[in-house]
DNA sequence: TGACGTACTACGTGAAGCGTAGTAGTCTGG
DNA sequence: CCAGACTACTACGCTTCACGTAGTACGTCA
């Protein structure tokens, strides 16, 4: 359907990479502070290993680009390419929903 | 946030369980059945042997049981866990893709 | 000054995705 | 009537990633 070779080869493990996007989406963050304002909104906490190792993958595949280094930390912003790649995935994540809700029947919709 | 113990062991990976279940909602199929809706409505086609993994993973999770074996089609149904299971998923999923679509600030929503 | 929060790096393990190959029955057409 | 396509799986192996644990280091606050 939609699923480029980029798209692909990154969307294939489980989420983080996702969380972390989505995280990014609205701004800028460190590793620490991603870690933080994932846990917040998706209730999830993700440990040092699992987000280092999606970060630097997911710097690698040129969805997300470091800023200038301050302090120890280091920031990470959104690409272009990592904001089309986010986009796809949530058009995906909702498709997928809607039709899990549908084939089970009127599932009570609350997202707060 | 909710990840019950049994949410979290199957969740973890990617989505093919999801997408079994998904399928197995609107009615019982066995596996190639299984593959061939998953395509039709996901656009994904998985290979045998990420399809019967995560059958066999699934079955082993109670999230699915087997039915009397027909020929050689093993069909398969989900259970009540399962339906509770894939609800909280879909919920799940829901949420952060409003989450995602919202940060990236008015995605034009378009799911056929 | 020592406990706590911040911000990472390094490393190892196990599980799962994914593909390839192989088996076997059925069904269709030339 | 037999070859090829479709159906329906099983078995195996590779590679990647999630995840945890441990460790380092800096700042701060009591």
């Amino acid at each position: 359907m939609n699923d480029t070779a980029a798209t692909k080869s990154w969307r294939r493990p489980n989420d983080p990479s996702v969380l972390i996007l989505t995280s990014l989406a609205d701004g800028a963050k460190h590793g620490y502070a991603l870690s933080k304002d994932i846990e917040h909104f998706a209730g999830v906490v993700l440990s040092p290993g699992t987000l280092y190792g999606a970060i630097t993958r997911l710097e690698e595949s040129g969805l997300i680009e470091p800023e200038a280094e301050v302090d120890r930390r280091r920031p990470y912003r959104i690409t272009g390419a990592g904001s089309i790649a986010l986009a796809e995935v949530v058009v995906d994540m909702a498709r997928l929903a809607a039709v899990g809700s549908q084939r089970l029947g009127a599932v009570t919709w609350r997202f707060a």
